[in-house]
DNA sequence: GATGAATGAGCATTCATTCAT
DNA sequence: GATGAATGAATGCTCATTCAT
């Protein structure tokens, strides 16, 4: 219980101050308790922030693995549209955890880059390899080649989208996102016929 | 020349630890000067980090000008293609600049907040406004709302690959430059008739 | 007990150096911890002056007040010796208190004026009230002016004494003691007739 | 020039923020060079200090000279009224000097302290025998024992208006040294007869 | 489980001082 | 005479961490 707690103040201070600014006390006040107190349930400030990281990265691969899950059956073109408005909207309501999750992808602290880049990799591939395998069901007549190429840069699109989430405000964030899947219609349109 | 030596060092500490973890003493080693011959030159940290970030974002500003310039009067997908290609040469050889400028828009210290919104409108604009202008000069029968929409595309485009510079290996990110350029020729051909 | 042995060395090392002299290593060291504990207890350096300045205050101004009830039924002129000679025996004795309380009066840190100021109005006017008070319930027949006068006067008399503590060896300073009864004498003499 | 400048500057200074306060950078400022450049006139800070304490000791010395000798041929009360009423104008004019000197007096940098006490003892004799000689001139009758009293009854008072220079707007200072000199009055009308 | 008290290490900053120019 | 550049030492303060209770 306050061991969680802990967790999630950490992550949110972690987004607003990055690891340096990230102090124990802040934590601690926003849980309520004395600093000490932090010590009893993780050895030190390292591992309190790996746990809080691991978290982070793993709940939101939970996320998009259970949108996939729920659209997979869908056309093709409404699966990607899926991913980027629900992957969006998960984003915009939790602005903390995907500013830590942006500033750890960027500048991890150094204890964490394996462990990191690891994930990173991983997240990648499953996703890689889940939207490539949907498209070879839905279009056996399409070649490998064309469609890791459409994957790819669906991939681009998404990316760029995740960018922007910090740097729009809502209204313009949603024309974007609008334009990004006008994007993949086109692609589709053209590659699929 | 020791003042510039500082700004520097603070830019390659501050892509490497972030603006808190980026110390006066780690930036004064870097240069082999003591911590307190830095104030000779600047009042204090906040100062030295507000010289460095204006650099950065300047010297970017005008290298992407130029590149513009360079290749104004050429057919659009080539102004679209050398801007891309450009930019990521730009940055996978400035690595610690553009660290620090990912960091810096992602989580900038509060204080340099305003001036980098300011900066980063500025140079928004700047761009869709060069591009569109571009556009009409050349397809002067397309809407200036599908140019819009064309211009802002690209931007998304453009951000994706920009986040993907830090997450790639080489050849990987050529592989996704060739990928994005792939949308822009779709885009294009679609758009554009 | 640690809080209240960081006040006293405060006090003893803002009597020793001034405000900017007295450094939390200073009291630190004096107190036989190390500087950061002082933190435990109070906020910052200021806190710990405040405190230490109340206290100097506060602790003086409560006895005189015990001086004051314990002679008031006294005559008058009984009144003013015990205050001379007690407030005199006071600050003899606490030496560094007084030192402290001196340079405070003379030339107090910005921060703290106000608060000192306010402190000084309320102790003069105390004072000068609760002597008139009991002049007027001695004298009846002396006019209010008069009362006034006299009281002021008695005034100048012990801060002349008072500025003179820090400057004479004891014994000079009881020869002194006796020369301000003496003009006190001479002051009621003529107007109490 | 410079010297004499650099002199005043470090006055000022002291008497703004005492000793430790008082910056070789502020008072470089104050006469607009370069804190170096001080260390051409003088060897370090603490020769700086004692050659501004000495000057404020001896101006202050001289002033009171020329009162004194403005004055001698007049009145005994005379002599006092204006000894008094002009200390106080001189020092109301040169606050900043006063304030000086009065943490000077109370709380003096250790490296100070014998030059000072051998000093105040010069002035405090000078003053005692200066004004007994006056008296016994002009009161040949009264015995040499009444006439110290009166001297130093007189300095009692004139250390209580001093202590109250910092202490009272100008109005009431003003009020003060009429009473001060009431009390000098009554004194006198009551040994002299 | 929790905390009061303490500390070592480190940080940004200031300051008196030096020295070559 | 004056200063730009540099620094050692110190200062107020923060922070992660420890440990007895």
């Amino acid at each position: 219980m306050t061991k969680e707690k802990i967790l999630k103040a950490a992550i949110n201070q972690y987004s607003l101050h990055n690891y340096h600014g990230a102090t124990m006390k802040k934590i601690a006040d926003e849980v309520n308790i004395k600093p000490a107190s932090i010590y009893f349930f993780y050895k030190n400030k390292e591992e309190l922030f790996l746990a809080a990281f691991k978290w982070i990265l793993e709940s939101h691969f939970t996320y998009i693995q259970n949108i996939m899950g729920e659209v997979i059956e869908q056309p093709i073109l409404k699966i990607y549209q899926t991913i980027i408005r629900k992957t969006v909207a998960y984003h915009s309501e939790r602005q903390n955890e995907t500013n830590a999750y942006i500033s750890l992808v960027n500048s991890p602290p150094a204890e964490i880059k394996p462990f990191l880049h690891h994930h990173m990799q991983h997240f990648d591939s499953w996703m890689e390899q889940t939207l490539t395998e949907q498209m070879q069901k839905k279009y056996p007549d399409i070649s490998e080649e064309k469609i890791i190429k459409i994957t790819k840069q669906f991939l681009i699109i998404m990316d760029g989208i995740f960018w922007e989430i910090n740097l729009y405000e809502k209204e313009e964030l949603e024309r974007q996102i609008e334009y990004a899947i006008n994007i993949i219609e086109c692609l589709l349109r053209e590659e699929v016929k």
